[in-house]
DNA sequence: GCGCGGCTCCTCCGATCGGATGAGGGCACT
DNA sequence: AGTGCCCTCATCCGATCGGAGGAGCCGCGC
């Protein structure tokens, strides 16, 4: 026997590509387009009443990005499945979608038959994620695993700041109406916490970490 | 008189966008579709070739960049007008497109009337610039114009790089083989092109400016 | 109540920093 | 031939840095 036909949504913001995305899925017998959208809200607020099957998102929208909507889809506890479609790969987006059970992550550049093929393989319950998106991925995850956010405190990310600004402890001193040598305790702290035992390199870490600025 | 029709070349590596872009030109009958690719580097040996009227390129594209293949094309003085596509608009992108004689840029979320009237006043002579990349073009303009980009030297890019590790003048000096009085000259010159007066404000300002990491 | 972490403060010291200033060689563009 | 930039090196000096090693106070959670 067959099963019935898969009901899927498209939240695509750009007219062209999301009419490529009609053609496509109307072209199989087995998909039906119930709905589409330029706008993340909207997305959202059409795929709860619908309920489609699957759910094709595009990170990149206005109103709200895919990974909100499909934080919002799962919060709810809906059975629609997710797919992302980016241009980009960014690694975080790319977490962020994974951690929020995405079912399935692809590249805008795939050719509609890797859509549609992914689509189908979502709606049975499979998961599928495009090789460019694994690699980042991989890397994503060893990144947050052994990184344990060192977190400094609000002194710390005070002084830190003024410090990239080019104070010196004397001037952070005065500016804080506290003692040099406290100014210089919390530095010492500060590079524990980084990693790092000089100025220079603390503001270089913390900017990689996105401590800063 | 009706002027004859106006031969566009498409290159877009996005299969289903290329899709859509050539079904909105074959639906308009003034508008001949001589050839498409998905590659920088074959889209411009074929616009080479096959001398169109109007070429429409992505920005985002395997072998050359959009901006890449309009640098050639305007080297090689052919009269071929070229129409950038973008997704993002980034106004650094968008700066050198124009430097390099662009005659329309539009973004990828316009619909395929936008765009083919976009080509046919280009085909005409027209230079059409969409409203998202103005605003970002004039602050681009106005950045450069006092801003006059420090640019550091490979040496003093080198230099600033130990410096966000944690090395000391006197630790480059070694490891770079020079004397440590050089050092500290470049790094003066380095405070000076940045506009601060210190290590950390240093590393915090390349940083911003992507200079660094 | 006891511990832990955050915030505060102290001294002593050698190393390093940044400012001021001067100078010479190499290379490219004009 | 001259100008400008890059890279190189030097000296002198006061200010600042980072390390080491203390110490006390407060608030929160167990």
């Amino acid at each position: 026997m067959k099963a019935a036909r898969v009901s899927v949504y498209l939240g695509e913001d750009h007219p062209i590509y999301l009419e490529g995305l009609v053609r496509a899925f109307r072209a199989r017998a087995e998909f039906e387009v119930v709905g589409s959208s330029g706008d993340g809200r909207q997305a959202l607020d059409e795929i709860r009443s619908l309920a489609p099957d699957v759910a094709i998102l595009d990170e990149n929208m206005p109103g709200l990005r895919g990974n909100d909507v499909l934080a919002a889809i799962k919060r709810d506890g809906m059975p629609t499945r997710v797919v992302m479609l980016s241009a980009s790969v960014d690694s975080a987006v790319v977490f962020r979608a994974v951690a929020n059970g995405v079912s399935a992550y692809l590249t805008k550049d795939s050719d509609r038959a890797t859509i549609c093929d992914a689509v189908a393989a979502v709606a049975r319950g499979q998961t599928v994620l495009a090789p460019q998106v694994q690699a980042g991925l991989a890397g994503e995850v060893r990144l947050r695993e052994h990184e344990t956010r060192p977190a400094l405190s609000p002194r710390e990310h005070e002084i830190l700041e003024q410090t990239a600004s080019g104070l010196s402890a004397p001037d952070i001193a005065r500016e804080l109406q506290i003692s040099t040598a406290t100014v210089k305790t919390h530095l010492r702290n500060i590079y524990e916490k980084l990693g790092v035992s000089e100025r220079a390199a603390a503001v270089a870490e913390a900017m990689r970490r996105g401590l800063l600025e």
